[in-house]
DNA sequence: TTATTAATCAAACGATTGTTTAATTTTTGA
DNA sequence: TCAAAAATTAAACAATCGTTTGATTAATAA
């Protein structure tokens, strides 16, 4: 019988999904391995094994959702499209990849255990490499300042619009008591654009003016 | 000797120091009491003795910044002034909150062990609290919509693009190389001011004119 | 079939976790 | 000055931490 037959996905993907799903809940340092063993329905030990330590299956977590954001970018901006309707594009794409494996987003964005030594280097490869996709982004959608301190302050604040409905969590339902369908990620993702959008353009109007009556 | 002569502040304040300090780095389950005790310059077990356990730390770091951002919503919407600025001075008062108590403000945001089942309700509380104040604010400066949905997506929004320069942490200053200096916060607090301004406004006109052509 | 490799397991490793205890020192107020 | 209260301490608590070991089972290939 080949393994595809099984309806239980390979020991390794339970463990990295067992992960996921516990480290998005109670944080990377508040879980510990046996936990992710017994949710992932393996022995402790298969986690050393696979991913050589309980590190190992945050590292993966990361860099799974880098590859997937590296995609979209690549894909959209590919295309040379209008600028408001690339970032349109990318934000929504992005929120689709957010709705579609939202536990892996959260964990890849908010788990970031900077304390630990071996994480350090690791981070700001990772970090780097996504914010120059952004930088890329803006750039080829015309939507870009250059200047480094007024990009320190965009590029953190489209990042955080965009996933902020993830970073906020169970809370959104909590507190408002939406229905999170289908309709909801498409008004969301609509309005998140329109916001950056606005707020961007806004604000480069707001710089030339300046620029002129000096 | 009153205890005011001496340099050293008291041990509650300085374990609630080390705490803040320690959790803004490492998060809040990465970090040991005795780690704690440590920094402070205290016995572990005082730790117990005033705060009745590490939980009880974070506790009052969140309470403390809950107060103080209270402080400044109530200050500013009883003046009655108009929209625009309204909006301006809140983010600045915040920014200006968050640059002078930082590390504070980074473990009362993003610290939240809500696994803890102690800490569920007491989350819950204190986050509608802040989230009313967004709600009041936006209905009082004519930036409100009245949707529950939109509310949804635009309070958690909201407050991302503002924290979004500590959300990021240590990041901004190893990625973009720039000065943290009074004059960076205050760009900072303008730039963002302008987003979330021409970002609100952009929208709101978006659904006026969606609305009149249906 | 058999030798080899991979996968899985229970058990134990030492280290560290948050908290409590009981004794001791310091401060306070009468 | 002296008893009561508050503050501080070292030590020990049981529980859990991530990892490793060595044996056992399953899969693979010759």
């Amino acid at each position: 019988m080949p393994k595809e037959d099984t309806l239980e996905k390979e020991p390794k993907e339970r463990i990295l999904e067992a992960g996921a799903l516990l480290f998005a809940t109670k944080g990377y340092a508040a879980v510990g391995v046996r936990e992710i063993a017994e949710l992932a329905g393996v022995n402790v030990a298969m986690i050393s094994y696979y991913f050589s330590g309980k590190a190992g299956i945050l590292k993966e977590i990361i860099l799974r959702y880098f590859d997937e954001v590296k995609g979209i970018y690549d894909k959209v901006l590919a295309q040379n499209i209008e600028p408001e309707i690339a970032l349109k594009t990318i934000v929504k794409e992005l929120v689709n990849l957010m709705k579609k494996k939202t536990i892996f987003c959260k964990v890849a964005i908010t788990e970031m255990p900077f304390n630990l030594p071996e994480f350090m280097e690791f981070k700001a490869e990772v970090a780097r490499r996504h914010i120059d996709y952004i930088k890329q982004g803006l750039q080829l959608i015309k939507l870009f300042v250059d200047d480094n301190r007024y990009n320190s302050i965009i590029t953190p604040a489209a990042i955080s619009l965009i996933f902020s409905h993830f970073l906020f969590g169970p809370f959104i339902q909590k507190v408002w008591n939406v229905e999170l369908d289908e309709n909801y990620y498409n008004l969301y993702s609509e309005t998140i654009s329109t916001l950056l959008l606005e707020g961007l353009t806004g604000l480069i109007k707001k710089l030339n003016n300046k620029g002129e009556t000096k």
